[in-house]
RNA sequence: UCCCCUGUAGCUCAAUCGGUAGAGCGCCGGACUGUUAAUCCGUAGGUUGCUGGUUCGAGCCCAGCCGGGGGAGCCA
């Protein structure tokens, strides 16, 4: 699209802290796969499923609390499932009817119950798993009504549970799906802080006024329930405001400081779009570099999703092989492919005489000058190339304000990170720093050039070549994690006329 | 926002030509000396999304509305 504006991403952040494998004993120090220091205590000295199910067999008491998958067994024994999040994989916990003294209680134990067990690890008697807990004392912390309980031991369907959301991380699909998303957004500070990039809070709420604003989300203190005219002059900071729909103005005053900053954060969109791959809010990565042209760019984009790929891979290992076999038979060699391949890199115009040359009839034309469509970008990523490709050097007419336009006059520095299955996955440029350049651009667009004014400045004083780029967090979720709907990667999804939770 | 599909028990679904709603699982009760989505027996469970219309009769046909899904546009 032309027109108005784009920007991207935001800004924030969020504490990434271990999470994936469990910690326990008071005064362990091992590293988690992502080299974050493990939670050292206990409220209550549990000790992690994870980590018991990486423990041998031994005679040491040992406790643990979760939630109970499933409970089978007879008068005589009992086995509980326990799952307490730290790994997809429950532990066995099997109850003797002599070994408590409130094996009538455990009989009652329903899908859902909350426990605390406290037993020994033993070799398993059964097949099925190596190790297991003997109860010594089995404790419900929580029942779990039955008739009212909706997750049941059988699969459900991904719209169920999204209308149970509340309920949805209890299930082995979503405890993976939010394990990796952890692990991905820890990768992605490892990579930028293993880089020397400084991480930047981008505001929230924001003035900036250069985006269409009937996509905006437009915030206000102002009960505009009585139908009076909105007086922006009296509202809470004196002027219209809205949610930010990307942060990468703001990264940029930053990038021509601190030199290398990366926002991470969430964004707001008010677009009216149903699909599978659109939120009203999701969360952005945008990295800005001063002292960089477009190669600069790409190249970062590049190390930066293989990265991210590859510490998922090598952290969530379980995780992903459970998606695999249930949502994508394909995920791994797929992931595993990306981080081996080198990415195509091609132009606009090659792209557009590549489509033209394929013979394969598009629903909608590649003539140069119109944006590539999702179907012609899955062609050159999934069948002429079998690889990622980043397109560069669109035409300016298509592109954003503040992209640097090239001395061929028809295009600007402009580049889209394509991937198989989800099209475009970033998208990026090499920024206008020539005042004059930008300023024509912005008259010829008919922005209002005072509304940007300390934009502007960084061009007006000390300007230098800069480029950034800009992920979703979610759709690079759904691309590691094989989830079709992007409503299924993020734990409460705002999507038009649904805002619950 | 546009196009298409869809809405029946807690869940997943069935119900011939319009003839008065059923199964599996779950739940609940019982049985079973180690189970693995345990198994076996039994009970309960419904205003067929909502409103209106056509008809002797509507889960089924028609209209509107609401929810869900897919595609498109837009993007990340």
């Amino acid at each position: 699209m032309s027109g108005s504006d784009r920007l991207f991403k935001g800004r924030l952040m969020e504490r990434q802290r271990d999470a994936g494998e469990g910690a326990g004993a008071p005064s362990s120090t091992d590293p988690c796969p992502h080299g974050a220091p493990r939670l050292t205590s206990r409220p209550m000295n549990r000790t992690r499923i994870a980590e018991l199910l990486r423990a041998d067999p031994s005679d040491a008491p040992i406790r643990l609390m979760g939630w109970v998958r499933t409970r089978r067994g007879s008068k005589r024994v009992n086995f509980l499932a326990v799952n307490d999040g730290s790994c997809l994989e429950s532990i066995q916990v099997v109850v003797g009817g002599d070994d408590v003294p409130n094996f009538d209680e455990v009989q009652r134990i329903t899908t859902g119950c909350a426990v605390d067990v406290e037993g020994r690890l033993v070799a398993s008697q059964g097949k099925g798993q190596s190790v297991e807990v003997q109860a010594t004392a089995v404790r419900v912390l929580g029942w779990a009504e039955g008739e009212a309980y909706p997750l049941q031991k059988k699969g459900h369907t991904l719209e169920f549970l999204r209308q149970i959301a509340h309920l949805r991380p209890r299930t082995n699909t979503f405890g993976a799906v939010f394990r990796v998303r952890n692990a991905l957004a820890d990768a992605i500070h490892r990579f930028f802080q293993s880089r020397g990039f400084v991480w930047v809070h981008t505001p929230i709420l924001t003035g900036s006024d250069c985006e269409g604003a009937g996509e905006m989300f437009h915030v206000t203190t102002h009960d505009l329930a009585g139908g009076a005219p909105y007086d922006p002059a009296s509202d809470f900071f004196g002027k219209p405001v809205h949610l930010t729909v990307s942060g990468q103005l703001e990264g940029e005053l930053f990038a021509t400081a601190l030199g290398d900053i990366y926002t991470f954060g969430p964004t707001f969109r008010a677009e009216n779009s149903n699909t599978p791959r659109h939120l009203a809010e999701f969360w952005m990565v945008e990295p800005e570099m001063a002292f960089c042209d477009l190669a600069g760019d790409m190249d970062l984009a590049e190390d930066f999703v293989k990265a991210i790929i590859r510490d998922v891979l090598s952290g969530c290992g379980a995780d992903l092989e459970f998606l695999q076999e249930r949502y994508d038979k394909e995920l791994l060699a797929t992931l595993q492919h990306i981080v081996a391949s080198s990415f195509e890199r091609i132009t606009y115009t090659e792209a557009i005489r590549l489509l033209a040359e394929s013979g394969e009839s598009f629903e909608y034309p590649t003539e140069w000058g119109h944006d590539l469509q999702t179907e012609h970008e899955r062609w050159l990523t999934e069948q002429y190339f079998q690889r990622p490709v980043i397109v560069c050097d669109y035409p300016r007419d298509i592109k954003a304000f503040y992209m640097r336009q090239n001395e061929d006059g028809k295009t600007v520095a402009a580049m889209d990170v394509l991937f198989p299955r989800i099209g475009e996955i970033i998208g990026g440029s090499q920024r206008e720093e020539r005042l004059d350049r930008l300023q024509a651009r912005i008259r010829e667009l008919g922005i209002d050039e005072k509304t940007l004014w300390w934009y502007l400045e960084t061009r007006r004083f000390g300007t230098v070549p800069h480029a950034g780029f800009g992920l979703g967090l979610e759709r690079c979720v759904q691309f590691v994690t094989g989830m079709a709907n992007i409503r299924d990667v993020i734990p409460f999804p705002r999507t038009p006329g649904s805002a619950d939770f």
